[in-house]
DNA sequence: GAGCTTTACGAAGGAGACCATCATTAGTAG
DNA sequence: CTACTAATGATGGTCTCCTTCGTAAAGCTC
């Protein structure tokens, strides 16, 4: 592609590119000695050292101890400094606002979280997502300036800019200035995305979607949304609305959680938040009405699935959300349906990170972009450095 | 993201990058002096000097006659040298085998095409364009050694190795491995790939998608289908099935196209090739018979374009196929129905490229093939040169 | 048509980043 | 205490790029 050629540069721009690589290498595998860095750039010695040096002195980088017991001289050893900076991941959900701090390698330090209701004023949840926040900051011994960024996942469709635009969940949320907001409280960079997608995110990175390229990830829980991993990256869509499959009417995911919730087989007075456990166990133990809801919740699932599946032709389907330690129940019922109509079968998988998993992909986010800025590495590519 | 770390080189490889840098400047740009070549690459004159001498040393660049009537000291101008190689992009088709042959710049220098129907024998239907192919060679006034790539798209799904697995259009072709059949005719290597798919890259590349990040990509025609353009890049899904959302049963397209065709505003006795073109000219008239019929043609067509638009929110959808020159009469009902369930609505254009298109787009897979081969530019990064 | 201006060419010198090589050093093993 | 092993640190060489300079070839002005 001629049009996006990779800008070439001067001999500074390879230093960037061979620290880039010697950076990654250090932060993928752990201490590392001299040698082994070489060996996984493809640099020489001495040239590693150097480069090594340089980013001992930038403070990205730190030797440790040598290992003892091993035959010849032993080897310096460097790592990742992920102390050098923090993050702050949010996740503004409709029931509960999380929080995490994490250092620059994404290792959560910390973690929170303050429970609001559909109802609760704009005003209030942020303030709640700020309490979160310092919580973390509390635990992790740090202050409000070590954050390097704060990056939020909230219901809905937000734009570029960190603006609600669309929210089923949360009434008056739309319209709400989130990068603003966030601003006016943290004077670091604020990163604001969709929270299915953050959740994607964080199963990409860290989840059952390690290393998958192409893989469809479904929401199930007290709502119902999907987002998509594309060549290794999350797919935003030209105007932040993809994966909302679930609001075409064929679908209709709107009320689809509603089969799990008003089950027979939930007790009375079961409060909302423990009902789909009850509807899940009976489930397990063959309860006819219990099984009937699951059934007609996969059915519904299955279409807006089915959909994306037959659309990407993904490698995975993973199911996350709430319900997704019922993966037992529902993977089953879901992988028939989308059998009868799939022209090739995806693999599926239930998540395994826990609820956090909005907050923490966050965090991916902002390490990603921190990346970005100050490696002048695009994802996917080489960028001229601006 | 560190996974995936670009890997740094040494200085051939910086020579390597801003020789990709130069190359592409002369491409994209026409004939270019030195300084405008340096200008755009950012690299010193010197070096561009070097660059460009290296190139022409290679084949790849050749001078051109200065321009005339310019102040000052005439500069020397070079350009790409397309007419380095050849390609041969063929369109294996269910009733029309087409053929062309271009240069390295994707320019068709020649164009044929042989009827077949869907009952022709593999070996005739493979014969056919060899035909289709030497007949461009000779009006192109070039030989077989000439080509340095043969790219061919086909109806149905193609593993990566080449091998047609499922075909609906052309009974006996499903198990057909074209890589090793091509292989026998041309001793250059060969591409196979989805003939949707081909389409969407040339309308990506010199159609109405040009510069389009996400676009789906329909084709309306005989047949119906679909292929996505994703991040600037033609999307194959892990199986080779990404767009076959029209095998889903709520969208059913492998009928859709009868709505056009057996519309009884069609006079009797017109060959089913030249039907649609009489519904349509029907439905402009106002005969309700004919609009009828591309109602419920819309209607369909719109199921499985909304769910791709749905799950992907792309910027543009594009209307290609036989069917294209009747965007005037398909796009407005499209867009209506379209407009009943997209959150977001994306703009709709309907294709201006030929019939040729899936053999334009072979060329034009080809060529990026030849970039990532000759210069290890990779789509989207910089990997070892391996 | 001579001289000025403009633009480009080509050569020389210098700086940065990489590599290969070798003597040296700090451990373990016997 | 000696032999062996593997990493260290220093030296010199090569490559690629950049900056700077004088030179060359056009058009414009008087």
């Amino acid at each position: 592609m001629a049009s996006a050629a990779p800008t070439g540069g001067d001999l500074s721009r390879l230093r960037q590119l061979n620290s880039l690589a010697v950076f990654g290498a250090l932060r993928a595998d752990g201490p590392l000695t001299l040698t082994a860095v070489a060996e996984r750039t493809g640099l020489s010695r001495p040239s590693t050292k150097e480069v090594v040096d340089q980013l001992v002195e930038l403070g990205w980088v730190v030797e440790v101890a040598p290992s003892a017991g091993t035959i010849g001289r032993p080897a310096r050893r460097y790592r990742f400094r992920a102390e050098a900076g923090h993050i702050a991941g949010i996740d503004l959900g409709v029931h509960t606002v999380r929080a995490v701090v994490s250092d620059l390698d994404g290792t959560v330090l910390a973690e929170t979280r303050q429970a609001v209701t559909p109802a609760t004023p704009n005003d209030e949840r942020i303030a709640a997502a700020e309490r979160a926040v310092e919580g973390c900051l509390t635990m992790a011994d740090l202050a409000r300036e070590d954050l390097w960024t704060v990056a939020a996942g909230t219901t809905g469709i937000v734009d570029t800019a960190g603006v609600v635009r669309i929210c089923a969940g949360i009434p008056g949320w739309a319209g709400v200035d989130l990068t603003a907001r966030l601003g006016e409280l943290f004077s670091c960079p604020i990163e604001i995305e969709n929270d299915a997608r953050l959740a994607a995110l964080a199963e990409r990175e860290r989840g059952v979607a390690k290393g998958i390229r192409d893989a469809v990830f479904v929401h199930a829980g007290r709502r119902t949304g999907a987002a998509l991993v594309i060549g290794g990256e999350v797919h935003r869509g030209f105007g932040g609305a993809a994966g909302e499959i679930g609001l075409h009417p064929v679908a209709h995911w709107e009320r689809s959680a509603d089969h799990i919730h008003d089950c027979p087989a939930v007790p009375a007075g079961v409060p909302k938040r423990d009902a789909a456990r009850h509807t899940f166990a009976a489930a397990r133990d063959g309860d006819p009405a219990a099984l009937a809801a699951v059934d007609r919740y996969c059915d519904e699932l299955a279409v807006g699935v089915s959909a994306m599946v037959m659309t990407l032709d993904p490698e995975l389907v993973v199911l996350g959300g709430g319900f997704s330690p019922a993966g037992d129940v529902l993977l089953p019922r879901l992988r028939a349906r989308l059998e009868e109509v799939c022209l090739r079968m995806p693999e599926l998988r239930a998540s395994t990170l826990g609820e956090e998993c909005v907050a923490v992909g966050a965090v991916g986010r902002a390490v990603a972009r921190l990346d970005a800025k100050h490696f002048g590495l695009t994802p996917g590519g080489i960028a001229p450095a601006r």
